[in-house]
DNA sequence: CTGAAAGCGCTTACAG
DNA sequence: CTGAAAGCGCTTACAG
């Protein structure tokens, strides 16, 4: 019989403080809400009830009532099985700028790390618990992206970053540009002899966009392009390690290295020093992301970073856009110059 | 007059599902939800339906009805003034663990990265925007923590890592075990003369623990403590190359370092590089964090790691809990074993 | 400028 | 086992 037994006190309503402050709830709604039809009076008379009251507007039901949801939704694509500590620290800071994108345009952001098929879920638009819902993760986990991609074939509202596929609402670097900046960087260096490592074919669709930049740079510096050096591994660090044996067992020379992402170029450094190859004396090495980690490497890797605030707010206008509207979908990049590049 | 102006399409509600299944609404409900009184024909009626319409629930109404949000709001407090990209990776792995943690819980999570007093937000119980709250993120943040700490006063349902704070409901690393096993590992490395660095009176409370527990160490092993060394700079990485410098400069004799955190390790190691001092040979250095970027930095930094997952388990627990249960606060925390240790 | 009433889409006593 | 009705807490036409 006693009155609280660990039930949540009853939440302050509309109600009670239409009731405090002498006036009809529509009135407490128009006054709160800001409503240009009250009279200062009257909406500094709910103000106050409110405030003594400790009311605070029920989000949930006025989103019902508003058939708004406020809300977007961001999910991060985890590798097949593993947890949210094995997540690339990219895709964190994307996650970053992504949520205070949302902010800016005045959105909560409701987010979930996802990798195992059984607890895929991409109704938040259905459901209305979010009006649009932006997807970014490793392009590795295939089951992942075949899910999405058919959720935005029935659902719309939707924005990747990093899908292995064409035809979804993606967003992605500028990354012909990133690899003309980083192939002019390491020429301007003194290099000729530059490799580009990472497959093109790679399901991480924006790494051939960035050999086809490494491509132009070098035809445009009158170098001669290489064939990308593809190497295996199981994660992007020991592709990047297993790349500079498999190059220098080939014996082919090589004074410049601009790898597909930073994972891979870091792997790389530790291989380079282990061998006795001095960066960047005997080699310029340039990476691909802007990882946090490159500033420790030894030496600091020098990188193509894209613009993080940018990419958030592209994410979230494509996600949030009604049909017809077309956002910009690439986001610009610019080169991090820190000391693996003479 | 056109049918659909941009407007989205009207949603299917448990309504036109209970139409098409030639039942009541209420079956539909009961149906959907795994009521147990319903028939199996009955149920599959329904499911049909709901599956030929596209129907989801609206997890709003339906919250809205019973009364739960089934959502935990998750902040993270930034440096003042600094977006998200100034946040501490650290924080990004505890948000990750924490999001994790949430959805084990069958609870959606609403974050948002906060920095600027006049958009510090925390009455998401009180919205009912969500069920409970965390707050993880730098201490250095004063206002943020004096803003929330106001908040939990009031409202309960919260849980921090991170408050510069010592009466409010925080979860925390073990951290003296963190500083016992940091020396212990030093002095078998053949260490003596091992340094604290990092400042005990620091707003980040955690560090006076991790210094009691090197204290208690160096006493158990037979060795004198010594005072912390402190050093200025306006960031944990440059305060770290500081205390290189004025630990030499002093003198004093070390063949031991233990950094209070991570990136003060990072900053030293490059520090001590410069100054042509050989981690670890000359030297051994653990941190504190399992900081990713100490996995590149030359050499690989052996630092003391909280368990994650149970980071994230124990503040959702604490958020959650209801008054009287006192959820276990402290995380254990492991050696990762690099190469910055003989 | 303000109020009474309807309704957003569910769930849950209450009947039967 | 199922249905009719009430109600969660707002906002917004519709009146006045």
């Amino acid at each position: 019989m006693s009155s609280s037994d660990k039930t949540r006190p009853r939440a302050v309503t509309s109600i009670d403080v239409a009731e405090r402050a002498g006036v009809s709830q529509s009135t407490v709604s128009r006054a709160l809400s800001g409503s240009e039809t009250i009279t200062e009076a009257t909406r500094r008379r709910v103000e106050r009830a409110a405030e003594e009251l400790g009311y605070q507007v029920n989000a949930r039901a006025a989103g019902l009532r508003r058939g708004e949801t406020g809300t977007i939704a961001i999910v991060v694509i985890g590798r097949e099985g593993e947890g949210p500590a094995a997540v690339n620290p990219f895709y964190y800071s994307l996650l970053g700028s992504t949520c205070a994108a949302a902010a800016e345009r005045g959105y909560e952001a409701l987010v979930s790390f996802q990798a195992k098929p059984d607890e895929f879920f991409g109704h938040y638009v259905a459901r209305r618990q979010a009006d649009g819902v932006v997807v970014i993760g490793t392009a590795t986990n295939r089951p992942a992206w075949d899910y999405f991609t058919a959720c935005a074939k029935t659902a719309g509202g939707m924005a990747f970053w990093g899908s292995p596929f064409d035809d979804s609402v993606w967003v992605r670097s500028d990354n012909r540009a990133g690899g003309r900046l980083a192939v002019d960087r390491l020429v301007r260096g003194g290099a000729k002899e530059i490799v580009f490592v990472g497959d093109p074919a790679s399901s991480q669709r924006q790494f051939r966009e960035r050999y086809e930049g490494y491509r132009e740079a070098m035809e445009a510096a009158g170098l001669t392009p290489g064939e990308a050096v593809v190497s295996g591994g199981t994660d992007r660090v020991s592709q990047g390690r297993n790349a500079i044996g498999q190059l220098v067992e080939s014996g082919a020379p090589f004074d410049g290295l601009f790898f597909a992402c930073d994972a891979m170029a870091l792997g790389a450094l530790e291989e380079l020093a282990a061998r006795d190859l001095s960066v960047p004396d005997d080699v310029g090495v340039i990476g691909f992301d802007g990882l946090g980690s490159g500033e420790f490497s030894a030496p600091p890797l020098t990188t193509v970073e894209p613009d993080f605030a940018r990419a958030g707010q592209l994410l979230v206008e494509t996600a949030l856009a009604a049909g017809d509207e077309r956002p910009e979908r690439r986001v610009a990049v610019h080169l991090v110059e820190r000391a693996s590049v003479r």
